[in-house]
DNA sequence: CAACTGAATGTAACCGTTTACATCCGAAGC
DNA sequence: GCTTCGGATGTAAACGGTTACATTCAGTTG
């Protein structure tokens, strides 16, 4: 059987005769490799595990292509698992992965040191995905998301709109957290006063959106610009504007951030923040490609994906 | 070590001071179980493979999400798998997760009843999703694609359009089949002759929506109602014409397929034909789940899911 | 022709669990 | 005090492969 291994395995031990008689006999008696049991002997599973808070979205999905991209080509798997995590959950969910793949990637804001401690103990390899990372025994990728608001709001003020609002991400959520310190930064820089009235609650969704847009329209003294932390939520305050017969960008001035493939299609065009999610993903899934495959490498990387601002006509800056 | 499984199982046969001291210890010395060696040698993996063809598009994102959903609440994991595959391929796909899943959800134009004897000689269990499934030996859930294009041709042609054309979806594709062919039916028994002049080729992009839009128009006697295969070609057709300076639904009735979230956001919103993809994941998962946990059961199951039109402003069926 | 090669093949331990079966042990029955 | 009994624990054989090491077997050498 260690030269039906080897046949199988195409080591160079074996002869092309040998090889061929085996590979006869194995189509003939329908013989096919069992990945576990191979696994459980190489402690090499090929399989890499993804742990995202949720599945929902287009985010998501787009990390997942990336990193499913970059790994397959390697000969790796994803094995995914999305779950709301809380503390207990996500721990749970990397222990029954933990027989099953060389490493993971976590997008988790939950993710704690504690956890890293009790569960993964030592050298079990980890690659963050987009995490506050109060850890720095990580690598980590994130977005530029403060850069990228900073970016966007500050191009709202030069256009000249003094009044700025905010529709805020999800509470509790990182890029949402970051997306706000960004805003608050460059309305600060742009020496624009702080208002909390404009700082609108919203959870990522298009309705929420809607509704941010219409309690600014009730406002007495209405901003004239605002700044969606999501595209969804700037297309969601889009129809609401448009349904209260509020002019975008005449009357009031819109910006969104992801530049989702979507953005460039809605009427007037949306100004946004463009990030290269699948990159994210990539980029994600070949830091910890190298630390499974590579010698291992003390060094941790905090790396940052930039995102760009993208002018349409949603803020009033092209002409036509 | 066999008392350490049963405690660490829950098995009824150790003590409950034993449980306790074993799970001290196995704290202590940092032990968590090891998922493969487990399944190596219960024959359970409690991983269900997810092939797919891409990733791409919020199509599979949805079913993935659906299936993961499902799937995780009674303790099971998602090994997803895309590649854009032609038969070969498909097979060493499958094969690479033979002895890691305890069965799949197969996605896949490709699938042929040769590779599934030649791989899955026997009882794999496996369902179809979404697939022309030309192996009845298999279960298979599929959405209505026929049935959606044709009622929203026949909605197009009871508002008394006479030229409908439609924009295609990708060659090869098992639902741009279907939907041409719903198309076509629908037309036929609106009474309307066919007219290949007026079936624009597409391939389920943005841009080549537009593009097929742009070529109806420099057309002599161009149609007055366009069904595009999807919603992504609908909302490119719905910028070329715009572009044009052609409206809306008054100059050009327009339908979609999908009913993606964006379809309501964009002017005018788009009627389409709304599938509930989540769901058709999570009625796949839940077929595979019941043919792992429950008892062998030979009847195979055809299953589709319902689509529904959606009208909403972009064919001109309402007011205002 | 015996000894020496080195490539090809065979043997058996191991990967980390589960589980059928054997064993142990204390309480109850005689 | 010696069986009997049943529940808790221990033993060892799987599960299906890989791989270090031992062995075989030609084909050289001296």
């Amino acid at each position: 059987m260690a030269t039906v291994s080897r046949a199988v395995n195409e080591s160079s031990l074996v002869t092309a005769a040998t090889r061929q008689h085996v590979a006869a006999i194995a189509r003939r008696l329908g013989y096919m490799p069992h990945g576990g049991a191979r696994s459980l002997a190489t402690r090499r599973t090929h399989t890499i595990g993804v742990l995202l808070p949720d599945l929902y979205g287009e985010f998501f999905s787009e990390v997942i292509r990336g990193i499913d991209l970059t790994v397959r080509d390697v000969g790796y798997h994803c094995l995914v698992s999305s779950a709301r995590h809380n503390g207990a959950q996500l721990e749970a969910a990397i222990r029954s992965m933990l027989g099953r793949v060389d490493g993971v990637i976590l997008m988790s804001p939950e993710f704690t040191g504690e956890i890293s401690r009790r569960t993964l103990h030592g050298g079990f390899p980890v690659v963050l995905l987009n995490c506050p990372s109060p850890d720095p025994a990580f690598d980590s990728l994130t977005i530029a998301n403060y850069e990228g608001a900073y970016d966007m709001v500050r191009h709202l003020a030069q256009l000249g709109h003094r009044r700025i609002a905010i529709i805020q991400g999800a509470a509790g959520n990182f890029d949402a957290a970051e997306r706000l310190r960004g805003y608050r930064a460059a309305m600060r820089d742009a020496g624009l006063a702080p208002d909390s009235d404009v700082e609108f609650a919203g959870d990522f969704t298009e309705e929420s959106g809607a509704e941010a847009a219409r309690a600014m329209l009730a406002m007495p003294d209405r901003p004239t610009a605002i700044f969606a932390a999501n595209d969804c939520m700037a297309i969601g305050a889009l129809a609401a504007l448009r349904e209260a017969g509020v002019s975008v960008p005449d009357q009031v001035a819109l910006g969104g951030f992801d530049d989702i493939p979507m953005a460039r299609y809605v009427t007037p065009a949306l100004t946004s923040v463009h990030v290269d999610i699948s990159a994210l993903g990539e980029r994600t899934a070949a830091r910890l490609l190298a630390k499974l495959e590579g010698p291992a490498d003390a060094r941790r990387i905090r790396d940052t994906l930039p995102a760009t601002l993208v002018v349409r006509r949603s803020c009033g800056a092209l002409q036509n």
